[in-house]
DNA sequence: TCTTATTTTAAACAATTTCTTTAAAAAATA
DNA sequence: TATTTTTTAAAGAAATTGTTTAAAATAAGA
């Protein structure tokens, strides 16, 4: 069986972030092309029909706000637009452009992949093969419920007031139930790209995890496994 | 499916290291090259376009970041960073300078191997554009199931508890059932480089293993057996 | 903007688990 | 039976994880 795997164009002017932006996103099974530069960007993007493009907002050449634009004029493209924390005042304003969704930068890689993936199931007429974690917006397990719309936990009906680490890591780990992620995996996908820390901060946000869980209910608490001299996953049926 | 051998070079100041990588790997069909000195080290990786480069963080002539860098400028061959145990600092950040993967060391070599495969067969998969039938990594025996994503084991539909080194020397002989391995042999590949301890540590780790599988099943602990004067094996069907 | 509250990170120590070594008992071989 | 090899058991050493606490970073509110 043969599956189309999405075509994604990657523009920003920093190789670093393209690299990365492309080793996850082909991780998923995408297939990349990278610009640096606006007005080669907006070439490309007319010459092919990609399925969706993640575009820098500062760039040289052409700034992505223009890209969007011109390229509205002809294609339909759906467009994810990156900004950096301080042009954060330009968020709104990107959709007035044709913008279908925005990232502030810095982002952590799982953000990326999650939004590129419900953009393109939103957009697409073609079915593309997702693999791995299908992302679901909910996620149900026999003490624990995650709505990932509503950045909502609940724990046996009661809901779990999480920070934001910590519903993500809880978050990532639930998408791959039993899959083991050690402690350098975490960081480097749960953690935003310019996080260099500690891996045993990683530990904390577990231990946090746990212990929030386990206020409402001790088999929740007990879902998150520790995987000795690995790291750590989440059980559907630890409660044995 | 023939695959084309892969080419891959080596760069570590201690011959030591180098040797040791060497020997594994072509172990693997790999074709090997070696460099200790990191501007040389970069020299070759531009001529020759290797499918991958083990290079280690400390180096003379030009550490391995910025050979990574420099590399990176025109040339997107997959890196595996070595990093010691000092320079943890600089673990997740190898990302910045474009390493697909790093390995503390001392590493065990059976490790290395595991990475190698894993990232060649990531970096080719992207370059021919397949989509990978979804690899579960699973050994199956009569009474033994070995999950290798969730690090679980599971004798007759019960799991089993094993610590890291049990686990480790367990799903290294299932990966070769029937074959014997010399405790020599076993603390070379599943240990570390810079173990050199007493063999009867293999012992005794078996001697937990059986316990362990006995408990729920005498077929499954009798499948690890003894070759007298050689050493051990897993046999699928042991339990005739 | 400044202040306050929250969240995140990191370091230190404690608790736990695992590993290695050792030596004696058991088993296999010749 | 004598010898070699393996198994078993136990204790100290080593490594990993859990916990606490405080500082740093971030977000929210005045």
């Amino acid at each position: 069986m043969k599956e189309k795997t999405a075509s994604i164009l990657v523009v920003d002017d920093e190789e670093r972030i393209r690299k990365l932006l492309k080793m996850y996103l082909e991780r998923e099974q995408y297939t990349i092309d990278e610009a640096e530069d606006g007005s080669v960007a907006l070439q490309m993007a007319l010459e092919k029909d990609y399925d969706l493009i993640l575009l820098d907002l500062m760039l040289p050449g052409m700034d992505g706000e223009t890209v969007c634009e011109k390229l509205r004029e002809s294609k339909a493209t759906p467009v994810i637009m990156l900004t950096a924390k301080g042009e954060e005042a330009n968020r709104v304003q990107g959709f007035e452009v044709g913008t279908d969704d925005y990232i502030v930068k810095p982002f952590s890689p799982r953000e990326v992949v999650l939004r590129v993936k419900a953009l393109l199931r939103r957009s697409s007429k073609t079915k593309f093969l997702e693999t791995e974690p299908t992302t679901k917006n909910v996620i149900v397990f026999p003490h624990l419920t995650i709505d990932h719309d509503a950045h909502r936990v609940k724990v046996d009906q009661h809901e779990v007031s999480l920070t934001p680490k910590e519903y993500e890591l809880l978050y990532y780990l639930a998408q791959n139930p039993d899959k083991v992620f050690s402690r350098e995996q975490l960081l480097k996908d749960v953690w935003n790209y310019e996080f260099f820390g500690d891996l045993r901060t990683v530990d904390t946000h577990v231990k946090r995890l746990r212990e929030k869980l386990n206020k409402v209910s001790e088999e929740a608490a007990e879902m998150i496994v520790t995987v000795w001299g690995v790291g750590y996953k989440i059980e559907a049926d630890a409660a044995t």
